[in-house]
DNA sequence: ATGAAAGCGCTAACAC
DNA sequence: GTGTTAGCGCTTTCAT
């Protein structure tokens, strides 16, 4: 008895004991100590080993209970090479559908019993290159890729893999052979632009941004993809890059990076300025996201044009926004809920050996919502 | 030579050295191995210690770089019971304005060095409970409480300071003693409503929800607060409480769990049909957020009301959606972008013993930014 | 200026 | 069914 209060520390027993008993953390050697037993034998209850006299079993656990006992993840991440943790790389963001992604991430993880360190980045490279350093100085088990699909990333997630920790996109990236978990947005486009068609629209615009990224490449391709296939001209003039400074081209790395920082609000409310004060507009317009699309919508009240009579818009993400806009937004839903779940599905699988060597490539769909944005409900 | 080479394992380092020699993870041993120095050397060289020959220093450093030597975090942490990471506990958010907030909580955390943890919690008990102890397994130097100001939580940051852990909320607590960074929405809601009455409007609204929440509740009193000072009746007859099922009452935790699942929005447009189809109306009417603002916009669009003329609106965040608004709404702007850099000042000084025992309470202010929604501005 | 060695809390192989 | 022990990668006295 008095050895074991030695033990643990008479001072520290004495004041923990007075001030909170219940929230003292702690070891397994102490605990041991307390109850008279080995660190194995304590270790197999823990494990649920058969192994262990149930009186031995029902007396642990009583104290473990009676003690709070809460395992140091950090010792048994040292001793295991394992740490239970994942880390996501990427931008922060405000955009609604990229926090409900993040989200459906956290609350996988948290399921499967893993934590999430998120290494924040700014997109630059030094950040990426610290974010990378701190996910492998923490020795995260997997890596979840949370950005837009930049070209500038390959040789990131490259190191990432040479490096050999399992990693996951949400963009399929050139020359990257790794599992990815992805909406086919380029499909989803090409299915928005064809509602406007089968409309009956033939003039259609299309309200991007001036970036490189897949983000923003993919919605133009997918629109192409159903003018192409309607046998529709595709209107030059139509397609309005919307770019910081207007002048709709974004040439590098820095200025990619400047880009992200204005909302889609913004660039909608420029370029469907810029697209109705041409000579010739449209009959409809599809929009980058909904966000961009509310911009446009207020570009339009402002220059009197009505939606959807003298020019369809679509957008697409599909959150809260969308349904109680001025004039409530056609979109296209995507499954943000269901993204964590196969991301981390996939990633967990692949830590723990489950896959083969090829790439698990998921693509997701997304689906069509009819509001009264595009003229065809006329709910309300 | 051989001895070195059969220490960091034959074969692993041919296999390293063979396929990507820049990414194999180097430990300090194998370091020492190779340079034939101690540990204690290559430390003093790792910690710029002055107590190091400059040619030693060199030849170490020069190995460092080629090696791409990156600390293991978890063996330091281990050893020095400092983990360099915090943990931010707290409901998943897709509110825009929480998002800024936890960004710049990245951000500052970034700057100073920490990982951050996000415990996500569906605001349970067992959920909250989870997330504890994940945090206090994983040895997180301080914690960031990142909720909404639920009375609920008392019991949980008591737990929190008992455990000898720091902490910081982003809402005074009641009988919580500890470190708190917030915004005064309370005298925000103040002013806003000031805002109004200075106007000429003595006809007030008010527009919240349920919630027992701080995040709720300080703003009716701040509302309550300038009616008084103006000495205004307060017509409870159009204060309106939303809720999920209509009945304008949240009478428990449960209910209150699934209050925030609902849209700001979708309590705007319920809250302000509501409020419309009185018999007397208002003629202005303080909403709780941006986003409540224009579910009420939308609101009155369908009711044929016109704003701000009949009924002038003013909301609560100031972000992208609230410029873009159908009526560009008149709101507070908050010092988001303010509050990590505080948030992890306060924190960092905690843990590093550089605070007096008293808590730190700080409370930032809101900016009145005027638009078109409160009928002051007219500007297009 | 440099090195040896103990130990953080845990797991797991091995002994009894 | 239970106990002993080595060691994960690092920091840190204490010697030399």
């Amino acid at each position: 008895m008095l050895e074991s209060a030695i033990d643990i520390g008479l001072l520290s027993q004495f004041f923990s004991v007075q001030i909170h008993p219940k929230d003292m953390t702690y070891t397994q050697h102490q605990i041991v100590k307390r109850l008279g037993i080995s660190r194995a034998t304590l270790h197999r209850v823990l494990t649920d080993s058969p192994k262990v006299k149930t009186a031995t079993r029902e007396r642990v656990l009583k104290e473990l209970d009676a003690l709070n006992y809460v395992p140091n993840a950090i010792a048994q991440s040292l001793k295991t090479s394992k740490t239970q943790t994942l880390g996501i790389m990427g931008p922060a963001t405000a955009n609604a559908s990229q926090i409900d992604k993040l989200t459906s991430i956290y609350v996988a993880a948290r399921e499967l019993g893993y934590s999430i360190i998120f290494a924040y980045s700014d997109g630059s490279p030094e950040a990426d290159a610290n974010s990378i350093r701190e996910l492998k100085s923490r020795m995260v088990d997997g890596i979840i890729a949370f950005d837009r699909g930049l070209h500038a990333n390959t040789q990131l997630y490259k190191s990432i893999i040479d490096n050999g920790k399992p990693l996951v996109t949400l963009y399929p990236t050139p020359g990257v052979e790794t599992d990815c978990i992805y909406v086919d947005t380029r499909n989803a486009f090409k299915r928005v632009t064809k509602h406007l068609i089968d409309l009956g629209h033939k003039d259609i615009g299309l309200l991007i941004t001036a970036s490189k990224s897949n983000y923003i490449v993919n919605r133009e391709l997918g629109f192409r993809d159903a003018m192409q296939k309607a046998k529709l001209p595709v209107n030059d003039n139509w397609i309005i890059y919307a770019s910081p400074d207007g002048m709709n081209t974004i040439n590098s790395d820095e200025e990619e990076a400047v880009a992200w920082k204005i909302s889609d609000y913004q660039y909608g409310f420029w370029g469907a300025s810029l697209l109705l004060a041409k000579r010739t507009r449209p009959t409809a317009l599809v929009c980058f996201t909904d966000e961009a699309a509310i911009g446009a919508l207020r570009a339009a009240q402002v220059a009197e044009v009505s939606i959807p009579d003298e020019l369809a818009i679509v957008g697409y993400n599909d959150k809260e926004d969308a349904k109680f806009a001025r004039v409530p937004l056609t979109t296209m839903h995507q499954p943000d809920e269901l993204i964590g779940k196969k991301v981390l599905q996939t990633l967990v699988r692949r830590i723990n050996g489950e896959l083969t060597d090829s790439p698990v490539v998921e693509a997701l769909s997304a689906k069509l919502i009819v509001r009264e944005s595009c003229g065809a409900a006329t709910t309300n």
